[in-house]
DNA sequence: TCATAGTGAGTGATTACTCACTTTATAATC
DNA sequence: GATTATAAAGTGAGTAATCACTCACTATGA
């Protein structure tokens, strides 16, 4: 991976992020590299091409995210960690979120489920911690986080700690 | 509002839905709606006028769905009834929301938080319900809903009721 | 010396949008 | 009630700009 491909990559990723896939032109990405727009196309193929190549560093990241959730042994860890997953997106990590969450909905095709294995690790949680239905609390969890990512990420919480802080008391955390 | 000025409408909802507001050109409007493109120009003004034309004919059928959770008078009820509204939607209604959503990740500038009256609703039945931290509850709530719309929307749930019929149990409903 | 990295002008297709024009509907006048 | 006037509805070919992408070419490093 020479320089100017990871310039590349990095440059969409911004663009595609703020602006939208669609709505972001090669050519832009090339002038925000600054490399020629013919460049793009040598190394990625064609745009969906630079798309992928950004959604599969993606996924690296996401399961990194994940697995340090998985990894712990305590259930209430397990929905502690998951809790606090949304919370402590940092700063340099914001745009690469805001792409994950922009592009569930711009793209036809979902790109696969990243949360799977999340979701067995909080069944499993639930299930040692006697929760009546493992199953459907896990999915309930999972979906609370994600909105309360997407809610993050467009700036929608007044106190974004106050609601932390409801949601682990709720699980009794 | 002529028939082909609803055609239009109808057309642009479905593909701006189905295909987002960048991808979709008007051509394609014009040729779903089975109209000239030109018509769609000297009703609307240009595609940004057409989106919000679409936009405000949504504000009214949204601010619709929210005064019937409003104008309940018990405070239990208007937690039901707001737990149940992303559950409830119909068929028809199911592309017009994909729209509402899919717009929040797309536009740059965020259509008007519809929520704004919902949420002080929520904010007096939680108070009234004796919650420690109604504003934090209405929020939360709020954002849980959200999650849930856009989940369903995303055809994400295993089994919709068990997630709902779980959501009423944990606010004693 | 040879493969890979990188360039930038050029391609046809598609984009949002315009405009001169025709058709249709409404209503006023004879 | 037929005729006429007029504004609005509707058309479709045309436009400049932009799109994703190509290709003949040069630069560079092993």
């Amino acid at each position: 991976m020479t320089e100017k491909q990871q310039n590349i990559l990095q440059a969409a990723g911004e663009l595609f992020a703020t602006e939208g896939y669609y709505a972001t032109a090669t050519s832009k990405v090339a002038k925000k590299a600054g490399v020629s727009e013919g460049l793009i196309f040598k190394h990625f193929g064609n745009k969906a091409g630079l798309l992928d190549a950004i959604l599969q560093d993606g996924e690296k990241r996401i399961k990194l995210a994940y697995a340090f959730v998985i990894m712990q042994t305590d259930p209430k860890e397990v929905l502690r960690k998951t809790i606090e997953l949304p919370f402590s997106i940092s700063a340099e990590e914001y745009e690469f979120w805001k792409l994950q969450y922009k592009l569930k909905w711009e793209l036809k095709e979902q790109p696969q489920d990243k949360m799977q294995p999340l979701y067995f690790s909080l069944e499993e949680a639930f299930s040692q911690l006697g929760y009546e239905d493992p199953a459907t609390e896990a999915d309930f969890l999972i979906q609370l986080i994600e909105g309360f990512g997407a809610a993050l990420l467009k700036g929608q919480f007044a106190d974004p700690d106050k609601i932390k802080a409801l949601t682990l008391k709720k699980y009794g955390l």
